[in-house]
Formats: structure tokens, sequence, C-alpha cells
DNA sequence: GACATTTGATATATTCGATAACAATTATCA
DNA sequence: TGATAATTGTTATCGAATATATCAAATGTC
């Protein structure tokens, strides 16, 4: 029992991120925050979630989610990798990479290929549609998700904060 | 079949949050990223894991999670709340709301009381021993945790970052 | 008083991240 | 060379987080 659908045919749309906190009209109206506003965490998990949203929202019309465009990204810029390689460099464990590549493949945005030199491996390649694909998705993310950011931000604010997140996430 | 545990008496110990990206050694070194650490929710995400990872660190004498955490701070700083108000005010659905109190008042950090007003709602309350973990979680949050990030970024740039993810939580 | 709404709760589905184990292949080295 | 170890992709499975539908009890509305 519990039969679930198999993870190669899971065209995979994505679904809303998370509940949008709400002020609550209650009897004096909203709740305090207190140190939570101070915390760093509670931001950076709050600020991310709005950004996921609205990456989804713009590169809805190709139906990829953050992780997918990272993995054709990483395939365009990196060829003649396996499958270890790549989601190792994305943080991503071997065994929930394959339903993330099935369900590229079932899209023929990639394909897997035998290597000659180590039958083990598969060597990732970007199809003619996945090249195509990405390159929609590229325009999309830059001239809707980033501009947007840079926007609100300020082209400067935004640089500034890119730079303290890679210093978060390499020094920390 | 699939007998579960029961929400009620999970103590909900912090696992780890998300595996580390590899540099792969491979045959010419590392994999080059491109266009992704230009990418903010990417570097968003990496940032956020990095953070609730040195906060689970942090406060493991405490066998407290981040979003344990905000509920005490909460609960604190908005005394004669119920259920849903808590929970909307963190972004939290009512249903999984549920077992999150099940775990902290199993631990005697919280409490349930039956409003007079109004029989259906519970008001939520912290224990004397909720009060006290929230206290001493609180310093080493700030001792420990922040006292780092500030450390790393610098207090203006973390003051900054601070500003720039509270407007991108909001006005995004 | 009939009907709708709210509250906490249960059951359940989906997604994501994690571990264990396996077959096929390749590497190591006595 | 041959036994043994390590690697690769894969499957099965688990746990946690997030989502929906639904329910009984209590309250609100008309």
């Amino acid at each position: 029992m519990t039969v679930s659908k198999t993870a190669s045919d899971a065209a995979r749309l994505p679904r809303p991120l998370r509940r949008e906190p709400v002020d609550p009209a209650g009897d004096d109206g909203m709740l305090q925050l207190g140190e939570l506003s101070g915390l760093l965490g509670y931001s950076l998990k709050r600020a991310q979630l709005k950004v996921f949203e609205d990456f989804l929202r713009c590169v809805a019309p190709l139906q990829l989610t953050p992780a997918q465009f990272s993995v054709l990204l990483l395939l365009d810029k990196n060829p003649g990798r396996n499958q270890t390689e790549i989601a190792n460099t994305l943080g991503i464990l071997r065994p929930n990479f394959v339903a993330m590549l099935d369900a590229l493949e079932s899209r023929d945005l990639c394909a897997r290929m035998r290597s000659a030199n180590d039958r083990r491996s598969h060597i990732l390649v970007l199809t003619e549609r996945g090249r195509a694909v990405l390159a929609r998705a590229k325009k999309l993310v830059a001239n809707k998700h980033e501009a947007r950011l840079i926007e609100v931000l300020g082209p400067a604010n935004h640089a500034a904060l890119l730079e303290m997140l890679a210093k978060l996430a390499q020094e920390f």
C-alpha cells in the first residue's frame, strides 16, 4: 500500500513556499515581535521565503524551481560532470538528486550519458531544449526577479547584501 | 501500518539542517558556480542554513530549535494570546502549531489555559521553567550566536544586513 | 432559534533532507 | 593476478516542515 507516484513522472510543479505571517487585528492590534526582529536568522528566513516566492512567480512560465534552475545553470557552466559532482556542488545528497534529474530528464531538459572511461558514472548534459529553457530563464531572472530586488534595495545595497551573504555562507 | 510516534511525545531534538556543499577535487578542481553566486536567493538560502546551524550549536544545551525559541520569545512578549494569534504571527499554520505546542508543553516550557471568556481558545502562558529556559536561551543567543555574527560581519554591516532583510521581508 | 464562523484538533498529502543498503564498476595492493 | 576496498547511481525508507480538508465544541449573527 501507500502506492506513490514514481518520482520519474512527477512534473514537479512548484507550490506555495510558506504561509505569510499575519498581522492579527486582535484586541489591541498587532503582536509584538520583540527581540525576534533583531534575530538575524529569523529575518534571513523570512527574506529567503519572500525571494524564493518571487523567483517562482517570475519563472512560472518555464515551470522551474530555484533548485532546478541552479542545476541547469551548473550543467551549462560545467560540461562533462557526473551526478555526484553536480549534486555535491549544490549541497544535494546523491540519493535525492536522482529524482530531481528524473524530473528534468523527463522534460527533456537534460540527459544522462554513460561515460566511456568510467561506466559507473553518468555524464550530465543539457539538451537543446535545456539550453533554450535556461536562456529564457536567465532572462526572466535577470529582468524580472533580480531587477525587482535591485529596485527595492538599491544597486549599492544589493551588491553589499550579496557580499555579506557570501561571507556568511563561507566563513561561518 | 505506518505507525508513527504521536507528535505529542516527540521531544523534538534538532538534527542537521542541510548537507554542506562540497568542493569536489575532481579532474581540475572546483566546479564553476557561474551566475549562481550572483543569485540573491541562492546566497540567502546558503547563508540562512549556516546561521540556523550555528543557532542550533549555540543553543544546543537547551535543546531549542529556532522555531521553538521564537515561540517562547513571542509568548513572553505577548501574554494572554491564544494559539491562533501566536501561530499567525509566526507564519505557522494552526494545524502544525498543535504538535509544536505539544512538544513545548510536554517539556513544561509553556501551558495551555482555557480562556474564561471564550471556552474554545487556549490562552498560552510560559511556565516558570519556560521563563528560565528562555532567559538562558536569550543569553546564549546574544553572547554566542549573534556575537559571532557581529564579529564576522562587523557591527555596522550586521545592522545594515538586518535592515535590508527586514525591508525584503516587508516590501517584497 | 437557525445558521455561519471561529478555535483547537486530527488525518493526511507533499516536499525536502537524511541514512542504509545494494549491484555494478573501478581502484588498491598483498 | 586476485582478493578486497571504494565509488557511482539507485532504491527504500525515515523524519521534519508545510499544506489542505474536515470535525466537534463554542461562539457570533440575524
